[in-house]
DNA sequence: AATTGACCCAACCGCCAGTTG
DNA sequence: GCAACTGGCGGTTGGGTCAAT
């Protein structure tokens, strides 16, 4: 492939010399015509068509942060806050991903939003902003299994989402993207909250599964199954008190519906839950930790033990915003 | 009014994964 | 299989703004 090496960012000897720094109104606006008029089909080849001196990634990002139609500028929301705080214990530092659950707003904002308010809030709240613990929680030092699946549920969704959008990307450079595919758990949730059972989703024990995206190419496999069985396993210390899976997930259910006022989350419930590490898929394995005593089922089983309604408050609440951020879209 | 420091955010930088020849 | 290239992402920075002194 030849590459326009004049839009190239990087230090070249036969460079042209491409302006940095702040867009002036003249730039933004020949920017905005030329994709008006030709779409964004190859950034590298764009600012020379454009007549802007400027490398193609600095032009991608102008148009991607800042001057995109699409986009909501201006003070978050509780509702926004609240969202991305949970996706956030979910996801960890993959602002795109956690954009593609906030509409118009931008991975970049919401990482600087993230980093001058979000993260100052929690801390003041006692949280560690990475790990979504309190801090010196008697409890955080374990992880248990099934939250570990959940979150694996998460990350492995957002990678697909993530891979889905780049393949629409590719398909049609120049239209909008479409709204990005659910959550395929929040989906089967949120169907369950307007009318349908999650117990259909979890409802094909043989192995076979219907949740499957229009456009993806991935399938449950029997290995996948048994991990996204493991949510209503999850709650099995619950489930123990409550008794069966059914019991469980309609509980879920009602503590969900409970929960949509989202401007509405109880930091208590934050501070009491000492959240499980979710992003340990992610992130480098974290040191050894500390030997504790917790009861059998480690943090789950030990919280559970104290305030099981605020673990699944937690998550009603999470999936709920997830699920709510998505019908907008 | 001048200075200082904190805060905010647009833009840049470096890295990585995927694609192409 | 390899090198060159592109697009995208997360981390970081620099300059503007504002409040406190």
């Amino acid at each position: 492939m030849e590459e326009d090496r004049s839009t190239r960012c990087d230090d070249r000897e036969d460079k042209v010399v491409l302006k940095k720094g702040p867009w002036s109104p003249q730039e933004d606006q020949k920017l905005l015509s030329y994709i008006h008029q030709h779409g964004y089909g190859s950034w590298a080849s764009l600012p020379s068509k454009a007549g802007l001196k400027r490398c193609g990634k600095s032009c991608r990002l102008r148009w991607t942060n800042y001057l995109r139609p699409d986009i909501r500028r201006g003070k978050f929301n509780l509702q926004e806050e609240d969202t991305i705080i949970q996706l956030h214990a979910l996801l960890g530092n993959r602002w795109s991903a956690i954009a593609a659950h906030l509409p118009k707003r931008t991975g970049n904002e919401i990482k600087n939003y993230w980093n001058t308010h979000l993260k100052k809030k929690l801390i003041q709240m006692g949280i560690d902003p990475m790990t979504h613990k309190p801090k010196n929680h008697p409890l955080g030092c374990a992880q248990p299994k099934d939250f570990a699946n959940l979150c694996h549920m998460a990350q492995w969704e957002s990678a697909r989402l993530e891979a889905e959008s780049r393949l629409v990307r590719r398909q049609s450079a120049a239209p909008p993207l479409p709204p990005p595919q659910y959550f395929d758990v929040l989906k089967a949730w949120e169907n369950s909250t307007t009318g349908g059972t999650l117990n259909s989703f979890f409802a094909d024990s043989n192995g076979s599964s219907s949740l499957q995206s229009p456009t993806s190419t991935l399938s449950f496999s029997n290995n996948n199954l048994a991990q996204t069985a493991a949510l209503p396993t999850a709650f099995g210390p619950i489930g123990g008190n409550l008794g069966g899976h059914d019991q469980v997930i309609r509980g879920i259910m009602d503590i969900s519906v409970e929960t949509q006022d989202e401007d509405n989350v109880d930091p208590i419930i934050i501070e009491s839950l000492g959240f499980p590490s979710f992003i340990a898929d992610v992130a480098p394995p974290p040191p050894p930790p500390p030997p504790c005593d917790v009861v059998a089922g480690g943090w789950w089983g030990s919280v559970v033990e104290e305030d099981d309604e605020v673990v699944v408050n937690y998550w009603g609440s999470t999936l709920n915003d997830v699920a709510f951020s998505n019908r907008r879209l």
